[in-house]
DNA sequence: AGCAGCTACTTGAACGCTCAACAAATCCGC
DNA sequence: GCGGATTTGTTGAGCGTTCAAGTAGCTGCT
């Protein structure tokens, strides 16, 4: 049992100031979508990914991946966005366990026009208070963060 | 309705790494503290504050503002630390609508009990990924952000 | 003093997420 | 190919958050 390496002082004052932005950042742009939309931030960005996708379709657990979600969430996700027409499932032909989620065309269309209101509302919340130097911090730092947690992710499973 | 100022190249990068790295820091975070210590991250940031405080109280208000989080989350949250008798109300003495949140024994040493695993899991996952220009740069640019979201919200009621 | 409006907090329903358990298909070693 | 382990996805229960509505007490205006 070794000694707890407690953070320093300028470490809990990132975490804590970490904590509050971040809360405040997503809590703003979930509302707003939620207001203007009537869609969480979580099936915003399903949207997006299927929408980004050539075909506008992707298996359950490409998309679980790519999203860093689970694949329950996911699946509850998509149970919800089918009830609402926007997504379709599809078995996947190569593979019988398989199943792809794909965009309908009222999903596509929902998503155009959530779009400019969810993308002033990054802009309001995020980039608007940073400048080009803090952007380019953050992107850098977040994609250090990102690499680094789901290389974690996958070594304990 | 003007045109919609979409986000460059860079800021769109930015934000999809800061939306994976958050998602899994905090999920990493949340996961750790519910396996190790039967809570979720958000009720450990309450033990906190009331700790953090002279007397091991707070009025439900002031810690709702502290900890950036809507009233209603706060009164359902105290009430599930009530249930485990880690917190108890009592009325406030000087306004009778209001309540104090008073962390009792069994709630302190819930908290000291799961200190040292959170720290950990915090470290790991963050400061460990980050050096220290990095993490110098991520509480800068977080407590702007705090700072901007916080008035942005006042202003917008 | 009286009353309108605000503040402080609570409640219940709806909803999303987590976790564990499950079914089905594929993979891999023999 | 046979059979166990793994992968893929779903389901349901339990929990936490949100939102809207509601109660109670304070504040300020007249």
């Amino acid at each position: 049992m070794s000694e707890t390496r407690w953070l320093s002082p300028d470490e809990q004052k990132a975490w804590r100031a970490y904590l509050n932005a971040h809360r405040l950042l997503l809590d703003a742009v979930d509302a707003q979508l939620r207001r203007d939309s009537g869609m969480p931030h979580a099936y915003y960005e399903i949207l997006v990914r299927l929408s980004d996708t050539p075909d506008r379709a992707l298996r359950m657990s490409v998309l679980a991946d790519g999203l860093r979600v689970s694949a329950s969430r996911l699946s509850h996700a998509i149970a919800r966005l089918e009830e609402r027409g926007w997504v379709r499932r599809e078995d996947c032909p190569t593979d019988k366990r398989g199943q792809l989620a794909v965009l309908t065309d009222e999903g596509f269309a929902a998503l155009a026009a959530a779009a400019p209101g969810h993308v002033e509302a990054v802009r309001g919340a995020l980039f608007d208070a940073l400048d080009p130097e803090q952007v380019q911090w953050l992107g850098a730092i977040s994609q250090t963060l990102a690499d680094h947690l789901a290389s974690r992710e996958r070594r304990t499973g």
